[in-house]
DNA sequence: GCCGGCAAAAAAATCGATTGTCCTGAACAA
DNA sequence: TTGTTCAGGACAATCGATTTTTTTGCCGGC
């Protein structure tokens, strides 16, 4: 790394940005009264004069009223917060774009908290924001039974779950059907001749772990298959636990011959681990994720997954809070989106070729 | 879409966060004394009795401050802004982690403004975050000559640009070595023995672009190897400009039997457009990226990359952003990094063997 | 000549916290 | 007895805007 200190500008920020108090010394007006000019206050009644010379200073300073001082008089700050576990997590970075592209428009900023999973951390945050006094919180990192969640709703903020909920039904709340969804992929598996299909389980602290399990289990016994706990694997909800897992299933002396892993990132960790093992995917071993994150259709073979609107959970959770924003209630409303089954090379061996569809980025930069 | 109303809990928000005077009546003191013992004002002289009082109610209502009135008086929101192309892009989630790591131990949290690369976007998101009174700004989104930046100087507010520059020496900046970097990766496709290069060339008005191909040029010089025109394409950094541009390359009655894309996203088009036309990279074009984003590992083959350290660029940039902030001064600081070149098997058949690194994400959570 | 009525704009209160200054007793010295 | 001194808190100004309330002229009407 080279280290350089840069040309001796030095320049101190003593710069101070207007205030109404100074405009109006200048225009020889009282600061309430340009107050309402840049308002446009509708019962305003003012001289053609005097407007115009407000109006003329305000374009030439470019006068913009201090946010912190506004906020604190109008109580809103017009910022919304989101709190995930982890951003760098593709899942994640959808939901932060639809987020932001349902709360821009209507003129929200918004802050971005990860936990990378820790409750302390969680905590922590939902603390501070409080504090600042944000417009409202979108929460993806809850866990089930969640105290933060708890406090949350005593705190009579508006906020949303997304994707994870704490107490079914008792918040408001976007994601999609987790059992259905979960079935779907099983039977999948199953329609394709496999039995011994092994299950990636997320984690018993949070819903998705638990839902998708549960649809799993139903899945087999619906088709008078067992559905026996060996073959169920704790993994959390990333890759490293899904390399652990796939691991463990194949180092049984009877392996499955499918895995359903609870994520994408899940079975991306399949994917490397079976890679390492010397095993092919789908003739050695079919794999099927969740969530049809944008890598899932640049994997290969693709990775056969339950799709869901990422990008939609976000502007959904977006209109969501900011019904409640503006309306100033909170309705634990519901949406829940049905998931889709989408079916590539993973599962089934020539698919991808059939399937041509890329599912691209919409990214831009670096 | 499922919707549904929920249980019609309707609460509306009305219960308050306690403020200092409230507090105060209930304990009988001034506010400014509670507000004493919540700051530990050092010169504090207070009896035990009324302290343990205070305390007893800051326990017991868990007081914490509002922070807008405290921003206000203070002049210090804890607050720093990262204004980025788009977070969906993993580079950027990287340099996002990296930031937050750096900032939240002190206590900052951040908001996060996609602009999709518009001009006009990040010119409204930086006039928001100034009139927020945001701590500090970090600008990863800027253009060569951006007027935006030219602007952001003369607020005196602290900022500091990351990965591409405006104009050059005249900003706080971490980055990389372009020139270097692009050189390194050129050279490497020349000690292969490749002679007809392509090069994929980002964008003439964003500084990793000018100065990449700038990199690219030079090395092919001094390799005594016509740097062709044609040979050189815009692309812009994501996918799908290393799409077009790969298809306009090997559209040439003499293709090259290399490319270096300007970013990992670009090269992960060249594999797009190579597989629909049916050419197997290496041995029908070998591809060279930059950056060396988790993706870049994960491709098949691996795809050879300029190594840049990512979550490095965010954390210094936080350091540096920090410095301004508490010492009240802007030096135009420059952090660069070296980069470095890593190989694996998207220029060298079987590279991928031998290099197992994995690159994967930290990532946690759905 | 006085008053009502209205246009135009100034005043003042407020949001919630921070912080420099001032006030009140009690203890102690002269 | 009369000051001093200092501990312990209260007061008040301030940050920058918004919004309700008042004030100030000026006009016409009677």
């Amino acid at each position: 790394m080279v280290f350089t200190g840069g040309t001796n500008v030095n320049q101190s920020f003593d710069a101070v940005p207007t205030t109404l108090k100074e405009l109006a010394a200048r225009a020889k007006v009282h600061p309430s009264t340009i107050s309402r000019v840049v308002n446009q206050d509708p019962g305003l009644r003012i001289a053609a004069a005097t407007r115009m010379r407000i109006e003329a200073l305000l374009r030439e300073t470019e006068y913009r009223p201090n946010g912190v001082a506004r906020g604190l008089k109008l109580r809103q700050t017009m910022v919304l917060a989101v709190v995930i576990p982890d951003i760098t997590n593709p899942f994640f970075g959808g939901l932060f774009r639809g987020i932001e592209d349902g709360a821009a428009p209507r003129g929200y900023q918004v802050l971005l908290c990860n936990t990378d999973g820790s409750p302390d951390r969680q905590r922590a945050h939902l603390h501070s924001l409080i504090a600042r006094r944000v417009d409202g919180v979108i929460l993806a990192s809850s866990f089930l039974k969640d105290p933060a969640v708890q406090w949350l709703r005593h705190q009579r903020i508006p906020y949303v779950l997304v994707n994870r909920f704490s107490d079914e039904g008792l918040d408001p709340f976007v994601g999609s059907d987790d059992v259905t969804g979960s079935r779907l992929a099983t039977q999948h598996l199953i329609s394709l001749g496999h039995v011994r299909i092994g299950h990636l389980a997320g984690q018993p602290t949070v819903s998705t772990g638990v839902l998708r399990r549960r649809g799993f289990q139903a899945a087999m016994a619906e088709a008078g298959l067992p559905a026996r706990p060996e073959l169920q694997v704790e993994s959390g909800f990333v890759e490293e636990g899904g390399i652990r897992g796939t691991e463990r299933l194949l180092a049984m002396s009877q392996p499955p011959t499918a895995v359903f892993a609870v994520t994408d990132m899940v079975a991306v960790g399949v994917y490397t681990a079976a890679r390492r093992m010397g095993l092919r995917v789908p003739e050695d071993i079919a794999v099927i994720g969740y969530n049809d994150i944008p890598l899932a259709g640049r994997l290969i073979p693709g990775l056969t997954t339950v799709h869901v609107p990422i990008h939609e959970f976000g502007s959904a959770a977006a209109r969501v809070l900011l019904e409640q924003i503006e309306t100033g209630h909170v309705t634990p409303r519901q949406v829940v989106y049905a998931p889709q089954l989408g079916v590539r090379g993973s599962t089934v061996a020539g698919a991808d070729k059939r399937n041509v569809a890329h599912f691209a980025t919409n990214g831009r930069g670096e």
